[in-house]
DNA sequence: TTGAAAACCTACTAAACCAGTAGTATTATA
DNA sequence: TATAATACTACTGGTTTAGTAGGTTTTCAA
């Protein structure tokens, strides 16, 4: 139940363009070197990211990455949901329908995995690139500790 | 971001010996076969679980499992922390502190999982045993849909 | 007292996934 | 036209997942 790499470092790579977002196009090279992350797995990362408008690119000499929206207008679960594919913490639970399964109709334990791949669902959408610039989500005030 | 195999068995395990829990001890042999799932594998399981005091065993002829707290006392966070290891959803997030990455004293999106921690906690041990024989917890009556 | 049925224990394995590395092609600008 | 950047594709070593397999020990009942 863990969030991968690929999630995290595209997170980390937005909320960087997010910080430096005054400086116009930035060089993967140099959000790689800031994020302590390798070029080339970014590389493989971005792609994803990039089939929607969430970042805009320049190509050749002094391109690099520019946010395509404000980042307020960027949810963690959007990002989430692109890289790491599906947020549902289990198989039989679906974009739209319930799949893979044939005890589906009958199963006392899916409830539990609705019920949970909603509150993670609600919390994910609740936070924007720009809270976490803020460090303002009214869930990150707590001071909760396993 | 996905529950194993053996965390999801494990609850429908439980579940079953609580559905059938007037009927004493019950063989693994009969779970796995209500619940169309290897007893070989379930055999691996079990051991994880029968370390507290969820289970009662009774070993030889006619023995089995039952549960060894009433269902209402048993929360499916409590089985998913015992058979996934762990429900945070970062490894830099552990129980009582924070590891294994330099960052954490400055990280900007520390905070995020952090907060998806707490709201999957909350949740998962929000809901007991009891809970998903009655479907009856707060959580499981929307129509949420993805 | 012995056979059967159960839990218990340990080792092995095929397949998938993760977290990258490597190399080349393409594009844009000074 | 050299250079610096993105874009694309293939490969890989390590780990995890989801089991199988086989043997040992315990208990009860006939």
């Amino acid at each position: 139940m863990k969030i991968s790499t690929k999630g995290r470092y595209a997170l980390r790579m937005l909320v960087d363009l997010a910080e430096h977002r005054s400086e116009g196009y930035t060089a993967l090279k140099t959000i790689a070197e800031r994020q302590g992350i390798s070029k080339k797995y970014l590389e493989q990362i971005v792609p994803i990211l990039n089939r929607t408008d969430i970042l805009l690119t320049n190509r050749g000499f002094q391109g690099g990455y520019q946010l395509g929206r404000e980042p307020s207008e960027i949810t963690v679960g959007e990002v989430l949901r692109l890289t790491e594919g599906s947020l549902s913490p289990v198989a039989c639970i679906g974009p739209n329908e319930i799949v893979n399964c044939d005890r589906s109709v009958d199963c006392p334990t899916l409830p539990i995995w609705k019920g949970l791949d909603k509150v993670i669902h609600d919390y994910l959408y609740s936070v924007t690139l720009q809270d976490i610039i803020d460090q303002s989500n009214e869930h990150f005030a707590d001071d909760y500790m396993i």
